[in-house]
DNA sequence: TACGGTTGTCATAGT
DNA sequence: GAACTATGACAACCG
């Protein structure tokens, strides 16, 4: 089977990932990408290359796949993209092993798989055009290729019958034609990928490091220029990888027979090859933090160019024409000069791509160190191990990390709000939406120490500014770091005036929750969160030290209203007696008064009976002498008084006297 | 500056 | 025995 000419062998490779990175992928992609054409899709598939049966060593110059003209292409569009003195952060282990075979080249000077490109991407077309393997003899005939040619007799069955194959096939074609330019392109790129891949392994890690520190720094101030609106970029996390798997697998015809839908299953098969070890599946699953296009499709419904897709053919394969009038976009060689776009449109589009991959290489590092567990310093180790080819940092000490994450997450609290800002930005792009339970957790854990959190606590404080404006739905959990924060902003000048000596506490041990929660959180719930989340005995401690002072401070207002309750109702009882007590007192001197009525009735009654007496004699009865005494039928006899004290023997002839009255 | 009210905290007993 | 509550006592703070 003859191979199609890829379309990316042609010179619109850079161009197209400039214009993607200029426009915005997103964008870009959509625009690259009409209509589905299904059938196509699947004839062009086996095209694609082959995956090593182990993808977690990719760089085994037994796996064929790594000569592959996807392979070569994105190298050349490293180096180009080197070339324009912008910096790149590998995000894959096939990135990190193109930065290292970039290393290797420009180390041999002409050597390798980027070495050729490295040559070309300098050059203008015509150098390219031969410099870049335009003419397979002229490759042949100087020492670089006769030196890949040995290493290539060296390892006969290390292609992959479909990429080798057709390479092979490509080969003979061109040694009976020469003018096949770009097939004989790709061959080379083929052997000089592995050349390269050879030489990177037997290359110092020094110069990795050097530039992976280059790399990093350059990246730091890049990212440091931007602003958030370039934020959405972080979300889109294509590394060179993916967009290389992308583009590569869609020959330069049927671009228009490519459709958007057609590409997410593509990428997450990319992730899953590329990533195959546990970790990296974990990682890569656990963030989702690859847009796929159809979500950028309808981020970007009124894509204008989608109505044109003749315009927008014109606007890609203008410049083709332009940088090579000799060939035909089609036959363009792929190692080409950059094409006749502007300095400054290069700049910047390389920058935005750059800072895009050193977005997401900082964000995978955050990130996994969120997911795994390790620190990110572990994890960043994690990318310069040594069968990585890679040295990220030989200067990736705590202090550049903090930097790091800083500038491109703007703020963290150990990890805590890095996550939070992440999450948001996740949850913007419908990512997902990481428990920020969990995230606490794996910074106490990762972070163990509290200086290293005190040392991000400015950071903390300039990042939960930027999240205030954009909070807009506070969850519990959100509102009571809003809350810390809102405090912790409204106080610069006299920071942490506001809070509680327990909530000062718990916000120098980083606990990752409110002192309102832990107070008022069941116990069940409670438990089963300090069982849940690591914390240390300290964290554990204050924790529920604060939990046992909260609870107190409740007990004891409750019991001061209380007794303050019990108080007023006693004041109020005291009252109510008072008023009972002087109810009373006007009965009783309402009663007294009747008896004093009465008794003067009786006594004016007294003095009447008296007048009205007489004795045998007819003479007033003297009361002084006599009384009056009461008999119990009724009858009233008139007594003398000796005689009252006497007995009652002498009361029946006084009352037998008074009845005669 | 003394004083009273408020509040947080601790210790302790009880539930 | 753990967790919680109630309460006296103390201290700090504030007006």
């Amino acid at each position: 089977m003859k191979l199609p000419k890829p379309w990316w062998a042609g010179g619109g490779l850079l161009q197209l990932t400039i214009l993607l990175s200029l426009v915005g992928l997103r964008v870009d992609l959509d625009l690259f990408l009409p209509p589905p054409a299904a059938a196509l899709w699947e004839e062009l598939l086996p095209l694609c290359p082959t995956r090593p049966a182990s993808a977690s060593n990719p760089f085994s110059a037994s796996e064929g796949w790594e000569r592959t003209p996807l392979l070569s292409a994105k190298g050349r569009l490293l180096h180009e993209v080197r070339a324009l003195g912008v910096p790149f952060i590998p995000r894959t282990r096939v990135d990190a092993w193109l930065v290292h075979s970039v290393a290797t080249g420009n180390a041999d000077g002409a050597h390798g798989l980027l070495g050729t490109a490295a040559s070309s991407a300098v050059g203008d077309g015509g150098q390219s055009a031969s410099a870049g393997g335009g003419d397979p003899r002229a490759a042949h005939s100087s020492p670089l290729a006769a030196e890949e040619e040995e290493e290539k007799a060296a390892e006969p069955t290390a292609e992959v019958p479909d990429a080798g194959g057709c390479g092979s096939q490509e080969n003979e074609m061109l040694r009976e034609k020469s003018e096949a330019v770009d097939h004989s392109s790709q061959q080379e790129e083929n052997e000089e990928g592995v050349s390269a891949q050879a030489k990177s392994r037997q290359q110092s890690k020094t110069e990795e490091h050097k530039m992976a520190c280059a790399s990093a720094r350059e990246a730091e101030k890049i990212t440091e220029a931007r602003n958030e609106s370039h934020l959405h970029w972080s979300d889109t996390s294509f590394s060179l990888e993916d967009l290389f798997q992308l583009l590569s697998s869609q020959p330069e015809h049927s671009l228009e027979g490519i459709s958007v839908e057609d590409i997410p299953p593509f990428l997450s098969s990319v992730c899953e090859s590329v990533n195959s070890s546990a970790q990296n599946i974990n990682l890569s699953h656990a963030i989702s933090h690859d847009v796929n296009l159809h979500e950028a499709m309808l981020l970007y419904p009124n894509n204008t160019f989608r109505r044109d897709p003749s315009a927008r053919s014109s606007q890609a394969q203008e410049p083709l024409l332009q940088l090579n009038p000799h060939t035909n976009p089609e036959q363009a060689t792929p190692a080409m000069s950059l094409p006749p776009f502007d300095n400054q449109m290069r700049n910047l589009t390389s920058q935005d791509l750059l800072y895009d991959l050193d977005s997401n290489i900082f964000d995978g590092i955050n990130l996994m160190s969120l997911a795994t567990g390790f620190s990110p310093l572990e994890v960043s180790q994690l990318f310069e191990e040594p069968d990585s080819g890679l040295s990220l940092n030989s200067s990736y000490n705590s202090t550049s990390l903090t930097n790091s994450s800083y500038r491109i997450y703007d703020g963290t609290v150990g990890y805590n709000s890095d996550l939070q800002s992440l999450c948001h930005d996740l949850g913007a792009v419908g990512g997902c939406y990481p428990e920020p339970h969990k995230h606490c957790h794996m910074d106490h854990r990762t972070i163990a120490g509290f200086h290293v959190s005190l040392e991000c606590q400015q950071v903390f404080h300039d990042h939960t500014y930027h999240l205030q404006s954009g909070a807009s739905e506070p969850t519990s959990e959100s509102f009571a770091w809003s809350e810390k924060s809102q405090k912790t902003s409204g106080c610069l000048d006299n920071p942490d005036r506001n809070l509680s000596r327990d909530e000062q506490r718990a916000k120098a041990l980083h606990i990752p929750f409110s002192v309102d929660e832990i107070v008022r959180m069941p116990v069940d719930s409670f438990n089963s969160m300090l069982s849940r989340y690591y914390l240390t005995d300290l964290q554990v401690s204050l924790i529920r030290d604060i939990r046992r002072r909260g609870k107190n401070k409740v007990a004891a207002q409750n019991c001061r209203k209380r007794k303050l309750d019990i108080i007023l109702n006693l004041e109020d009882d005291i009252c109510n007696l008072q008023a009972k007590k002087e109810a009373l007192k006007n009965e009783q001197t309402q009663c007294s008064k009747a008896i004093d009525i009465m008794r003067q009735k009786l006594h004016g009654l007294h003095q009447d009976v008296f007048n009205r007496l007489r004795d045998d004699q007819g003479r007033p009865v003297n009361p002084s002498q006599y009384a009056l005494q009461y008999s119990h039928d009724g009858t009233v006899l008139i007594v003398p008084k000796e005689l009252i004290s006497s007995g009652h023997k002498k009361e029946a002839p006084k009352g037998k006297r008074e009845r005669r009255n």
